[in-house]
DNA sequence: AGAATAGTGTCTATCAGACAATATATG
DNA sequence: CATATATTGTCTGATAGACACTATTCT
């Protein structure tokens, strides 16, 4: 608390923002919502999207509000949490900037919109950005890792798997879900016993919905519980990083 | 990232500092490191140590700079990791200050120091600070609650637990490391049977630890493993949240 | 009927909880 | 021998993975 010698580095004010990393699942892959930024530096990469932390606001306050101006969605509707914070010096050349990370899981969300800030926004699938086709500006590609990582696990001993579904739901939507962030195929007989059987994770609504071809599903909406004990684990031997798109289904 | 209306709050830098909740297991007791506050905001109020993050180093250099100047040890011995940020307007009377805070896990220390500060150090029993005898600075109760339930849950599904044991040390002393934390007992038996069947858990050292009584204990140090696969599982229905002295094991 | 998806049942290996029994030290 | 702690073994119920089988819709 008392002052240090300057050759240790002195106590600087710092700008705070919020950035978060948006997760969906669409067309049987996961999506992150990008924006192209509209000024330096790195004009023209993608980034995820983020913005100052105001003097009157908490730190999630600001998450969601950026999140309703990014997604126009009401916040109430996604599952929102704080990840991580970033701080390296140089992670902006502008100066020293400390980001609090957020996740943001949501249903399939409506086609991004022009921002309110006139930036192009964009659901990308997380596969592309991982096998570096795009670089992300700043240190994202660090933070959308580490996002993936919170979001796969929290998948096991969680219910925040629900989040990403529309109510209401089949257990089929919800294991896709599962398979998408995973990366590989469940047993859908397993699976169905896990879910149904786990208190209040998913609770039956007594409708079905007709698809095109096959039997009517059974239609429900996301229980109380916060979380799965036991936890649904990801079977040990898949170890190996796969894929966020469509995993190995036979189709 | 354009601006806003002024009505809605404007940008202004902040304070990042570093918090640290040091953990500790002593006399079968979950302890924390607290410091006696020399200064105004909460002077003479217990609170959990910290400092400014300075220009030149990252989030966790600050923490492990704090940590070292703390306990005087080596900080590569303890383990330590970025639990949440905190950064509500209010939190601190002095201004906007946003705490990266951080949980630090080490085996039985050595009685603090006069901290490098001239700060009184305490070990305080965590158990005696939740029950309210002691309230401590700015949102330092919320952030102590936090770091408790992440040190809970890591026991089970990491091998962080062994943090807290001095090398080498025996199962027994790993089972008291899980009591203490988690507050209830557990099984010697099924205990030992787990830690020893998970994979590089524990290494075996081939020797024993001839106490003042009872057969030798075998000793272990610390494994590779960093996940504990399958976790090991606070069992379901001690949902009461226990204490964190010792738990009701006949003595 | 055939295709497609939903849902049920069963077998088995594994694992956790309960707890009995044995081992090795000290006094 | 009594006591105390460490360590091994055993029984049993719950659960997960594999997979066969049945159900219900549409074309």
């Amino acid at each position: 608390m008392t002052d240090k010698p300057k050759r240790e580095g002195r106590v600087l004010p710092a700008v705070v923002t919020v950035d978060l990393v948006i997760f969906t699942v669409r067309d049987d892959a996961l999506h992150v919502l990008l924006i192209e930024r509209g000024k330096e530096p790195f004009l023209g990469s993608l980034a995820i999207p983020g913005g100052h932390v105001r003097d009157n606001e908490t730190l999630d306050e600001a998450a969601g509000r950026e999140l309703s101006e990014e997604t126009q969605i009401d916040s109430e509707q996604l599952h929102l949490e704080q990840l991580h914070s970033y701080g390296a010096p140089g992670r902006d050349p502008r100066g020293r900037v400390i980001t609090v990370a957020y996740l943001a899981l949501g249903p399939n969300l409506p086609t991004p919109m022009a921002g309110t800030d006139a930036k192009a926004a964009y659901w990308v699938p997380v596969d592309s950005v991982l096998s570096g086709h795009n670089k992300l500006a700043f240190d994202h590609a660090d933070i959308l890792g580490d996002a993936l990582e919170r979001a796969r696990s929290k998948l096991e001993y969680t219910t925040v798997a629900t989040a990403f579904c529309a109510e209401p739901f089949t257990v089929s939507e919800l294991r896709r879900v599962y398979e998408v962030v995973w990366g590989f195929p469940l047993d859908p007989s397993n699976f169905r016993r896990k879910v149904t059987r786990a208190a209040s994770f998913i609770e039956p609504t007594g409708e079905r919905r007709i698809a095109e071809t096959g039997r009517p599903a059974a239609l429900y909406t996301r229980g109380k519980a916060q979380f799965l004990s036991p936890p649904l684990l990801r079977s040990i031997d898949a170890t190996a990083a796969q894929g966020t798109t469509a995993p190995p289904v036979q189709q």
